[in-house]
DNA sequence: ATCATTTCCGCAAACATTTGCGGAGATTTT
DNA sequence: AAAATCTCCGCAAATGTTTGCGGAAATGAT
């Protein structure tokens, strides 16, 4: 019972030869019933357990998915994470994670281990300055599906998936102009993602829409303590903002530090609208109202995507997960 | 271009047996300066990479690491993942993440999974009534080493990397007396797990020692809404508490639920601490007064426990990460 | 020139599995 | 009774590596 038991044992046991007890365990219909039950019983017995590796040598596929994100310990990615998993795993998927840590270098570092460990598949959200754009063409067209999703290259003909960043930021800006703000301080993320870019536009066109209505200011803040200077320093000024939106649960955090701190009321002295998955938001009174973008079901709609590739490859398609309001009480 | 590079191909363009260039990539001193260098180029031009699947069939193994938690996406697993998988990386190791979701039958299907793909070491945190051990025992007896960490079972004997529960809560429960508390809710998790019963314990006991000198009212939730109905529960009360010490995050989101729509000065009317690993207590303000429990710096020493055990399995070793009192001004 | 080293390399087995092909033996058809 | 068909199974090659062993050629010692 030591070592692990292989075909070979099997055959042995039984007399017969290791490519009869692989097929009788297939159900090949080569096999009589007799030595088919025969061979299962002892296989069961033994504990027998088929060697990944030796099947993988053979057939070239590894049934398991690579999965590449700036870091794990992230409000959305970990519940994107944890949909993909679950799901992969009902059709016999498990995953493989790497962090790229935001660094282009890591982040072909991590494509490489994918490479050499023949993931059947990856799903990634790209780094900021990504160098691995043709890299990753190139193992779609040697059949390794990959799906982007979250951060997206710009300009690329693949499979994407995304929140539907330009109607969330718009929707934003409704909701703002519904309420008739007068000043809003708009917290943007780091200026050179193109979800930044695209949230940006999206929201600012909105406003433009209705120009004079509302005064805005602008502030790409990249990470959250940017964001609790930027409405600091907002606060202070002169004619300070009757109204905050954050495009992420990050600058949230960081604008909220500076408004507990200032011991406004929400909504009566400052309004709160932001983009989220919900969970942050949460954790404030009044709750606070957020468009919703779920890593969860971005995750699932990824995984979709991917087992439809793994039958065959088809034309790249680009899919927009759409988004709503979801009301707390801090407008 | 196609194809991936292998030894075989390599070794017929230069005219080389299979053997000759597999040890020249390797500095066997068998071979020459000359034929290495040529070979390493050749290597490096037809973008030579060794196939995983075959070294892992040769070598019995597979340079993975499965790891087992409840779920990834959590404020403390999530982080103890990170630190694992980077320091993971420097070793040449991948990860194999699996979530058991507290599901024992889940959790052994993982097992197997593990098992599968022939993983050279296990890291897990047990689902509350796992059937596991047993099996996991097994494992190390066959040379696969296994990391418990954060919930252990309770009675074996293996490595185990845990916070200091005891230290941590009866830390807190010092704290409490400090501040000469009159009366305190103390909320607790899931009574089952052995994680619970050891800081239920622990803070119990200081507060006896100190007997008649605080009121206690202990709680224990199995999630957050019940940790926001007990705290509710508790501010109705005729005397009510005017302390609350939550062991998780979670209670603590739960409890903060029902103190912030209260509307409650903190820590004028009601002081608050937690055990945490200080993310969420930084959200609140004032933030949160909490004794710290880090994921990463767990992470950082299951990693470097389960490294010694690659070398050679030694005797397993109880391994305890000091906590310490992080100030907020909750109290 | 002979023997002993050293240097460098190839043969072949082994790892566990899958699969095309072929071939006995039994059964059915003409 | 010979031929055709069907059942059931084994042979052997192939996947890409690693590694013990042995062996040819070159060098050094006598």
């Amino acid at each position: 019972m030591g070592q692990p038991a292989t075909l070979k044992k099997i055959s042995e046991q039984l007399n017969l030869s290791i490519s009869t007890v692989s097929r009788a365990l297939k159900n090949h219909p080569d096999i009589s019933e007799n030595t088919k039950r025969k061979v299962k019983e002892l296989a069961a017995l033994m504990e027998y357990e088929p060697n990944a590796y030796a099947v993988n040598l053979r057939t070239n596929k590894s049934k398991v998915f690579g999965l590449i994100v700036p870091a794990i310990s992230n409000m959305f990615y970990d519940s994107f994470i944890s949909a993909v998993e679950v799901e992969a795993r009902k059709f016999g998927y498990s995953l493989m994670i790497l962090q790229s840590g935001d660094d282009p270098l890591l982040e072909a570092e991590n494509l490489k281990l994918c490479k050499l460990n023949r993931v059947d598949g990856i799903f990634i959200s790209v780094a900021p300055d990504t160098l691995s754009t043709q890299l990753l063409s190139k193992y779609r067209e040697s059949g390794i599906p990959v799906i982007f999703f979250d951060k997206v290259p710009d300009a690329i003909n693949a499979d994407t998936i995304c929140m539907a960043d330009e109607e969330a930021a718009s929707l934003a800006a409704h909701t703002i102009l519904k309420y008739k703000k007068k000043h809003v301080l708009a917290l943007f993320g780091n200026a050179d993602l193109s979800i930044t870019k695209k949230r940006k536009q999206a929201f600012l066109n909105v406003i433009a829409q209705h120009g004079g209505k509302i005064k805005t200011s602008v502030h790409c803040c990249k990470n959250a303590d940017e964001a609790r200077l930027a409405t600091a320093e907002a606060l202070a000024s002169r004619n300070r903002p009757d109204h905050v939106f954050c495009m992420s649960d990050e600058l949230l955090i960081g604008a909220m530090k500076t408004i507990l701190r200032a011991g406004l009321q929400i909504p009566q002295d400052i309004s709160i609208l932001a983009i989220s998955n919900g969970f942050i938001p949460g954790l404030f009174y009044p709750e606070i109202t957020y468009i919703e973008t779920s890593g969860f079901e971005l995750g699932k709609l990824a995984i979709k995507r991917m087992l439809e590739n793994m039958e065959s490859i088809t034309a790249p398609k680009a899919i927009i997960l759409p988004s709503r309001l979801v009301e707390g009480g801090s407008i």
